[in-house]
DNA sequence: GTGAAAGCGCTAACAT
DNA sequence: ATGTTAGCGCTTTCAC
């Protein structure tokens, strides 16, 4: 049988509340009275029930994960790191966390996750793109809610997010920094709100450094930015003929695809053009060259959602708050090379 | 505010009591009642409280799953699906399930995973090798356990595996029918369990076959069975001028490799061998030849734990029991050829 | 077949 | 500074 708080009581000399208060970090008991209590907890090993302390005080004191299949099933463990993130945090602040899969297409009378119907969390955690239909009907129930990397075109929410144009302008102006200017950009799913905040620090870095945007060298057609795309975009860029010596790519899952196909159509380039990734996936150091890339950290992003909730939830901030997770350019043998050549 | 139990007894004029029984399945209760009992419920849109409900009836309902962050992050999303597995069947029985990740090495002095010591579970899984000591420290607790994909060599538990002898034996007397006669095997970690199953299998369908066991074709001395091992094992298959016209492999990522080596040093044998591999990766049908393989359902390797733990913590299996999931031989370009020719 | 009431372990308001 | 006590929402025993 479990230890309750009555043996601890009894054990302590003193009164269940005196129990309770001291478990609870009340400053009105004193420090011996404190003392002997824990060290009889202690002793005991004792817990407090989670289902007594959640029935009175109408807090779970569990957290909602919330994620597409798409994105818990993807070969980059990209989101399950987010998830450990907010595991690790939701560790710090007394948290338990269910994870839940839903389906990618989300029809208006799908039913919502079992602990939000439930109400069997405090606050939920989305990460990643999901449905406007599902965050619409989500809201009616008032629970807290952040979102990971993905900004809904409609709807006011806490938010936290990696900061992609900062990233973006790194890697863009460390190319000019090495003496490229003819710079293509290769992107999928320019709607998905990341990837088109990766375009716009595309074209501020060339803004900044006064090299006219070209936009034959902007490759943004390509549905999802995967390997098989990255390739495919190479084939477009080696076809067109223009000048460039270095490519930017929204993620490395196409600059993967781009040194796929170089590979293939004209290994001798891969010595003489200049590559940039984005995310810093775990075959970047595989893959010969070894690829440069905008690193993001995504237990931070996970850590931080935890944070921004838990505050959401306990109505320190009132007001939804963005908050953005620097990223770090990482330099690999990808970007070796100087501008002097180019694709043709 | 919630709706509780109360206000359905008031909307169908009847005492708590009544709600309770009806809602828990009770069979005294007249269909009449029970009838106007859900109506109110569904109109209120009740759902009962899990803390009280725990708090009274002494089960948390949740089940907790324990994975080591190696496992959890791989990139081959096989234990996540798994989890997968065990969410949709943990809906099904109205259970909540809490995923936590630890580190993989787990020393004497490691602390339990933190539903364990608050009891917040009423059940655990356990997918993958995880260490022997956090499993009898863990066993102190008395509470349900049920192991995924992995059996200890000491100590009695719940199970559930995939069939890794059954696999292995479709796949080699595929072979077999095929026309080879001299079979590689190639392997890492040979004291993980299921590896060394699928050894067996590989020499119980010769044996059963009455194939001479050559043990200069069975390659088992590579620590981790991944990409870069199975390259290596394919060097030294080539170095070893055997007659060798096929070869299995433990998983599908040696077998990648083993590929990736053909098409380095010797190209035109990848139309002249056949290869079988284990597990059916997605990366299996983008290979060029696509690999053919022994499927595993991870879905089910989680509902059927779901299935088996519930059952223990309700009391209807005390005794341990082993759940075997079958395989499937799935067929692809990487077994067109019928053993004429051979790696030299 | 249905209801009254005790009590699960805890928090918090109030009393001392 | 510490104790008494009501009550959170539910299950279950016992009465009717």
């Amino acid at each position: 049988m479990k230890t309750t708080i009555k043996e601890v009581a009894l054990k302590a000399n003193v009164s269940i509340a005196t129990v309770s208060l001291v478990l609870n970090k009340n400053t009105r008991i004193s420090p011996q009275t404190r003392e002997t209590v824990l060290k009889a907890a202690r002793k005991l090993n004792y817990y407090p029930s989670r289902s007594a302390r959640a029935l009175v005080s109408k807090q779970t004191g569990n957290l909602g994960f919330v994620l597409t299949k798409d994105h818990f099933l993807r070969t980059e463990p990209f989101y399950t790191k987010i998830f450990l993130g907010t595991e690790i945090e939701a560790n710090n602040k007394d948290y338990y966390v269910f994870l839940t899969v839903m389906n990618s297409v989300y029809n208006e009378s799908d039913s919502l996750p079992r602990f939000v119907l439930e109400k069997n969390i405090d606050g939920i955690i989305i990460a990643g793109k999901v449905a406007d239909a599902f965050l619409v009907k989500l809201k009616k129930y008032n629970i807290p809610i952040v979102l990971i990397d993905y900004i809904p075109k409609k709807g006011d929410y806490s938010i936290v997010i990696m900061d992609n144009i900062q990233g973006s302008i790194s890697a863009v102006e460390y190319f000019i920094k090495l003496g490229h200017k003819n710079i293509a950009f290769i992107a999928g799913d320019i709607s998905h709100p990341s990837i088109s905040e990766r375009l716009r620090g595309y074209k501020l870095a060339l803004k900044r450094n006064k090299i006219m945007l070209n936009n034959s060298l902007i490759l943004t057609k390509y549905s999802s930015p995967n390997r098989t795309n990255g390739y495919k975009a190479a084939e477009h860029l080696l076809s067109i003929s223009k000048k460039i010596s270095a490519v930017f790519c929204c993620n490395d899952a196409m600059a993967l695809g781009l040194i796929d196909c170089l590979k293939d159509k004209k290994p001798s380039l891969l010595k003489k053009i200049s590559i940039i990734g984005f995310d810093d996936i775990e075959e970047d150091t595989r893959v010969s060259p070894t690829l440069s890339t905008v690193k993001v950290n995504k237990i931070d992003l996970g850590v931080e959602a935890v944070k921004l909730l838990v505050n959401n939830i306990k109505g320190k901030n009132i007001t939804n708050k963005k908050i953005i997770i620097p990223t770090e350019l990482i330099l690999r043998e990808s970007t070796r090379n100087n501008g002097k050549y180019n694709l043709n």
